[in-house]
DNA sequence: CAGTATCCTGTCCGATACTG
DNA sequence: CAGTATCGGACAGGATACTG
C-alpha cells in the first residue's frame, strides 16, 4: 500500500490492516482456520490466481501470520499453517460473519458459528473478559495507551496512562459531539 | 474490486469485505464511531486526499453505514453520521485493535477499550452472547447456514439446518484435518 | 502437485487545482 | 468549509504459459 508511511502507524487498527488490508488476505485465513494448508486447496476453495496466492501466501507468512512449512522433501511441498498470531485472527473473522449475517443476508445466515457438540448457533458478541460486560459504547470508550503518540492522545483523551486510571472522556477530543463540534 | 463475482458472495465474510474492503473505509468508521461527522474534520483526523475521502465517504453511504445528512441549507453542508449498520461495525474495528495491540505493539498499546467511568482497560473476547461461552475452537465452528450454497455446504458441514440441530462435524469438507488431507 | 514468470487491466490512492 | 475535477503512479488482482 503506498498511502505515505502514516499518521495511522500508531492506531492499532490501522495497523492491523497494513498487514492483512489485501482482499485475499482475510479470506486465506478464513480457509486456513478451516484447515487448508496446501496451495492447490487453497486455490481450488478460493477460486484466485496461483500468482496472486503465492503472493498472499508469502505476504502473510513475513507478516507472521501463516507459517510456510516443508512437509515434503522428496518432491519439495510446503504448507502454510496458521501461526498463534495467525490463530489469534479468529475473532475478527467470525465478527465479520457475524455483521455480514446481521446486514447481509436477508435470506438467512449462510454461515454461522455454532457449538461443536449441539450445533446451537452462537451469537457472538465482544465483552470484557473479566467483568463479561458486553463492549459497547457508552460505557466503553476507546482511550489512549500508554505509547500513544501526541495525535492520539489528543483524539482519544488522556486519561489512561495505565490500566485502572479514573476516565473522564470529555476532556480531549470530541468526546461525545453531536452538537459541540468544530 | 473486479475480483471476479464470487463465489465468495456467499461467505458472509467476504460479503463483508466487499462492503468495508478499502483501506480507508475502516479507519474512516472508526473516527465516526468517535463522533467525527463532518468532511473537513474526517480529512484532517485522517490526513486522506479530498477526493479519496468523498469517494469512500459515498462507498460507506452507498452501503448504508453512514448516512449523509443536510445540517445547513444556506450554504449546502452535509454531515455523515453512523446508521445502526455501521454502529455494529464496533466490535470489529474493536477486534482489530486488540489483535494489533496484542501481535504489533511491543512498546504497549496506543489505543485501549476502556470503562468509560473507571477507566480499566477492558480485554475484548468474543464470546456466545447466551452461554458466555468464548467463542474458540474447537468447543465452537463455523458450519452451514441454510442459505447457504453446495459449495459452502460441503466445506463446512451439512447439520445445521436449524438452530439447535446437532452436530457432528466430521462429515463434508475437511471438518479437523491435519491429517487425512487432500 | 506446487508453484514461478510475464503481461495486462482496473482502481485505489495521492497531488494539485478549482468552485460555491 | 465542503467538496468536485483531472492527472499520474503504484500495485492488487486476472489470465496465461511454463517448470520440476
Amino acid at each position: 500500500m503506498r498511502r505515505k508511511s502514516f499518521e495511522a502507524m500508531q492506531c492499532p487498527i490501522a495497523r492491523t490492516l497494513e498487514r492483512v488490508g489485501e482482499w485475499w488476505s482475510l479470506l486465506i485465513l478464513r480457509d486456513a482456520m478451516q484447515g487448508v494448508t496446501r496451495f492447490d486447496d487453497f486455490q481450488k476453495s478460493l477460486d484466485i490466481a496461483s500468482n496472486m496466492l503465492a503472493r498472499r501466501l508469502a505476504t502473510l507468512v513475513e507478516a507472521g501470520l501463516l507459517e510456510k512449512r516443508l512437509y515434503s522433501s522428496r518432491p519439495r511441498r510446503f504448507e502454510y499453517v496458521l501461526t498463534d498470531q495467525g490463530r489469534d485472527f479468529r475473532p475478527i473473522l467470525w465478527s465479520l460473519a457475524a455483521w455480514g449475517n446481521k446486514h447481509l443476508a436477508p435470506e438467512g445466515p449462510s454461515l454461522v458459528i455454532a457449538d461443536a457438540v449441539t450445533g446451537a448457533w452462537a451469537d457472538p458478541v465482544l465483552v470484557d473478559r473479566e467483568s463479561g460486560r458486553p463492549l459497547a459504547a457508552p460505557a466503553f470508550v476507546p482511550v489512549a495507551g500508554p505509547a500513544a503518540s501526541e495525535r492520539i492522545r489528543a483524539r482519544y483523551g488522556l486519561f489512561s496512562a495505565h490500566r485502572g486510571a479514573p476516565l473522564v472522556p470529555s476532556g480531549g477530543g470530541n468526546g461525545q459531539p453531536e452538537h459541540a463540534a468544530s
